[in-house]
RNA sequence: GGAGGAGUGCCCGAGUGGCUAAAGGGGGCGGACUGUAAAUCCGCUGGCUAUGCCUACGUUGGUUCGAAUCCAACCUCCUCCA
């Protein structure tokens, strides 16, 4: 089933909405879905590795959609991956993924939750929930998973997935670790559904094998039906995968990056973009999305200030986004400056004067003193609105403007205000 | 089991003893132009407070004043034969 051709009345809200936003790429089965959606709360999960302390933009898509869920009445469910992420998905990769010790996972799942707090709703009693599948995964005995488990899978039909073929056509090493990374999944969604009564799965398009397998488990091994939803792979205009920039992720936890950088993040958006993310990534109505997406030309600013607006406060809360475009309308009217301070840092570094190209990498304009030294050459770098030449520049106290605090920028867009104390 | 071939920087892809931190393209970044866009043009694109030093061409050793380039072993993959 293809997304953008409903063959038939669409029953419920929530997968009219989700086709209408364009968060639908392939469903299991949506005629089923549908009835059972519009018959009462659904739970639904997403998973997500638990390789870095943050979820980025990259998993916006899946987000939206369980905040659309939830919002319609359904249930949402976070899994995160403590158990998987110590085996790695293999899916349409070409090499193995490094593994993450036990800590560091742990570490991982608590600043996950803490960025995505404000998408999902997590309280009360009927709130949206987060799981860890370390909690049952790594309960399992060998030959016991195997007798349960193992018997459900036939090697045959786990090598006609894609995500498995792309691997070996690349003649690239699976490894038996890897290769039973699906099984994982597809177990994840059975305990789901036997815990917490989960019928279906949400996931990105490279996810569609994982799902599948997990909807056979549940028929095979519990004889229930569970559902599997797609997202689209979203790339931009430009043709590269979505949320990545110079800087590295656009990550969703504030302590990664500042709700501003965030907003900046939308507000630099291609003209051709506009009109699909308006749709994916923010609540208006479709009749605003319209509108917004007919501007033209420099018209069309205004509608990236609103759809940064919009995202950003899905993500930071309606508060630091009304924040961040402010400061971004007066950063951009004029030769302005940051209005309030985006670091702050302790004074006694200035005593034997702070390398700038220190600076430059501590607050993420480049990550090694290398690039730095090319951005200073290539006269990018603008310290207190002086361009900057000298790639060996200390900065002193001296270089401290009113209220102690010192303007940095890269290039047009990335501008920080360092305050001292 | 036998015979050939391949493994290069973020990606693709040249390079067969010194002029190679490695052509060219893509992507990315910076500059100019603009609308904080696109297109175009110019520059940069391993690390290091740095006109030098260090680390790099599958892995480990070797030959050589000098190796991505030659030799050996190993790993991975491809093609043909059995």
């Amino acid at each position: 089933m293809e997304a953008g051709k409903p063959a038939t009345k669409l029953k419920s809200e929530a997968l009219q909405v989700l086709l209408e936003r364009g968060l639908v790429h392939q469903c299991t089965d949506l005629e089923a879905l549908d009835a059972r959606l519009a018959d009462g709360q659904v739970t639904a999960y997403a998973g997500f590795d638990a390789t870095a302390s943050s979820l980025h933009v990259g998993h916006l898509m899946p987000l939206m959609t369980m905040r659309w869920l939830q919002k319609l009445g359904h249930k949402p469910i976070l899994l995160l991956g403590g158990g998987t992420s110590q085996v790695g998905d293999p899916s349409f990769r070409n090499e193995a993924r490094p593994l993450l010790g036990d800590e560091q996972i742990a570490a991982n799942i608590t600043g996950i939750r803490h960025s995505v707090e404000r998408l999902i709703d997590f309280r009360g009693e009927d709130g949206a929930r987060i799981v860890n599948n370390a909690e049952w995964l790594t309960e399992f005995r060998f030959l016991e998973f195997l007798r349960e488990f193992g018997s459900q899978f036939t090697v045959n039909r786990m090598m006609t997935f894609d995500s498995v073929k792309s691997r070996l056509e690349a003649q690239m090493p699976l490894t038996v670790l890897e290769f039973c990374y699906m099984m994982l999944q597809a177990v994840d969604f059975l305990e789901l559904s036997r815990r917490h009564d989960c019928a279906l799965q949400v996931g990105g398009s490279d996810q569609w094998g994982n799902i599948i397998n997990g909807v056979e488990l549940g028929r095979k091994g519990d004889g229930k039906q569970l559902f599997g939803l797609t997202v689209p792979l979203i790339t931009t205009a430009s043709g590269t995968k979505m949320g990545k920039t110079a800087a590295g992720a656009v990550w969703l936890h504030p302590e990664h990056l500042s709700p501003f950088g965030f907003w900046q993040f939308w507000r630099n958006t291609a003209d051709a973009d506009v009109p699909r993310f308006l749709r994916l990534f923010t609540e208006l109505p479709m009749s605003e999305v319209l509108r917004l997406s007919s501007l033209e030309g420099a018209e069309l600013n205004e509608a990236k200030k609103i759809l940064a607006t919009q995202v950003t406060a899905i993500v930071h809360g309606a508060e630091e986004a009304r924040h961040a475009r402010e400061q971004g309308d007066k950063l951009f009217a004029g030769e302005g400056d940051l209005a309030e301070p985006t670091h702050h840092m302790d004074l006694s570094h200035l005593a034997d004067g702070l390398g700038l190209l220190q600076l430059l990498v501590h607050v993420g304009f480049a990550q090694t003193t290398s690039e730095a030294w090319r951005l200073v050459e290539a006269g990018g770098v603008r310290l207190n609105s002086q361009v900057i030449e000298d790639p060996r520049r200390k900065i002193s106290v001296g270089d401290l403007k009113v209220d102690d605090q010192l303007s940095l920028a890269v290039g047009k867009r990335r501008k920080a205000l360092l305050a001292f104390r």
